[in-house]
DNA sequence: TCGCCACTTATAACGCGTTACAACTTTCTC
DNA sequence: GAGAAAGTTGTAACGCGTTATAAGTGGCGA
């Protein structure tokens, strides 16, 4: 039984191809994506033609998402829209799946928005970025929801590689400047909190690309969550504040809620 | 092909392993495996053929899943195992997302347990209800794991069937509790709470599936999850308590976590 | 009992993701 | 420039989910 069928050499590709998402022109960030394994002295023509057909091939892939949502994404009409073979798709990135994360990788540029951000206090800063993240999300919405509608059916590696250590760092950032303000309990161990807050942000986008959460109360149902848990984690000193945020978010939800329930009786 | 297209005298030993989780065959109510909601009436011998029709595909689905994981589970090996042909499933469900779905309906028995559960405190009843559904799931990992890790790769309309209201009442009912008790604030809406425990719930059972928690780490994240939420919700009189619940879910989180670390480098 | 009809069956077909492989073309090395 | 190395291309193939269709079968009403 040739069960050595799986032969993952193609899959070396996959493993270097964080070098050209980084690379894309809007982004500008420069951040590399995953390991940087591959030989930095390999510039050559080789390299160049390798790297033009990949961005080729997300360009495409971005095209065809966009238009057509994920149905209209084949591996057949990629390959003849990006102007390449089928097997090149598959030399290059390994799977369709792995086309779909980097064209994901290859729109993220919240950190360069981010930066814009400044707020007194961190807790609303923090809760500040968390309406630029969804906004960011819902300045195009037929994308975006196709894109992580494909990202949530994939394996967990693709998930742990949104999920990666520079954007950890980047909340970890935030979470542990609260932290320092003295607005939390002495006990409160930071990283464990912001996983909590992860999988707040992570579910409420899964609701809202499954089509159950309209985007008007995308953002409000995360920030609930998060003020929920920031308040479930506050000091003495810092609770009233808190508390106070999570009746705001609280009012809004409802008041959307309504509104939406009234417009649409879906 | 269809040279011996056996029938398979459907092992008797059908009740055997999956005793533990489906013993309850739902008798009374007669079996509503999709909004169909059979016409009572129509109890013909006909009607009967499908059900057992129905009842060896997602029996077979059942044990496939057991065995060989997702990918064991193929139409056409899915229709020789049942003993029918590859169209009937199709006929009787619609699609293999249907089927996988219809499994999981199958051993939801959890309700019964549930209503074991006792306890004095309405905060303390909940997080051991979380331990309870833990449990279950944890008690066949391998099969829940490729069972949810199907579920969540399909449509929303899964989902929803998964969260269903008689669900949401039952849960609902736990969080009333803890605010009948007088242990949340005034302006707390429960169902909005709610929600949020959800999301959490949820979001950490993906982790799970993916791959990306241990066994041992499951419980303790989504109590700890849970307890910051309800803490966040509290009233002053209730706080400390959750906090300490807080407190200790943290604790057992960082200790299982070093010692999974120790234990297994990876 | 007979005929209708609902349903299953067998089978072929479509497009899909993915892999394999023999050419062919381009780049690198000497 | 010659030859080696690398990579793309075209194409065939596999198994998959799903659909369509003709032929068969058995329950049900008359």
């Amino acid at each position: 039984m040739g069960e050595d069928t799986v032969r993952r050499a193609r899959t070396g590709a996959l493993a270097d191809h964080g070098a050209d998402l980084a690379a894309e022109p809007s982004a500008g960030t420069g951040g590399h994506t995953t390991k940087e394994a591959a030989p930095p002295r390999a510039r050559g023509r080789r390299e160049a033609g390798k790297e033009e057909r990949r961005h080729r091939i997300i360009q495409a892939a971005r095209e065809m998402i966009r238009e057509t949502g994920r149905t209209g994404l084949s591996m057949r009409a990629l390959a003849e829209r990006a102007g390449v073979s089928l097997a090149t798709p598959y030399n290059l990135f390994g799977s369709r799946g792995a086309v779909v994360l980097a064209v994901l990788e290859d729109v993220r540029d919240f950190q360069a928005r981010f930066a814009q951000v400044r707020n007194g206090d961190p807790v609303d800063h923090i809760l500040a970025v968390v309406d630029l993240a969804v906004e960011f999300y819902l300045g195009d919405p037929a994308f975006y929801t196709t894109l992580w509608r494909e990202v949530f059916s994939v394996s967990g590696e693709v998930r742990t590689a949104i999920y990666n250590p520079r954007r950890d760092e980047f909340w970890l950032g935030l979470v542990n400047d609260i932290a320092a303000a003295g607005a939390l309990r002495e006990e409160i161990d930071t990283a464990l909190l912001l996983r909590q807050l992860d999988h707040q942000f992570r579910s409420v986008m899964l609701d809202w690309v499954a089509g159950d959460l309209s985007a008007g109360l995308l953002g409000p149902t995360i920030k609930l969550g998060y003020a929920l848990i920031l308040c479930g984690a506050a000091s003495d000193e810092a609770r009233e504040r808190i508390a106070h945020r999570v009746a705001e978010s609280q009012r809004l939800l409802r008041e959307a809620g309504e509104r939406a329930a009234g417009a649409t009786p879906s």
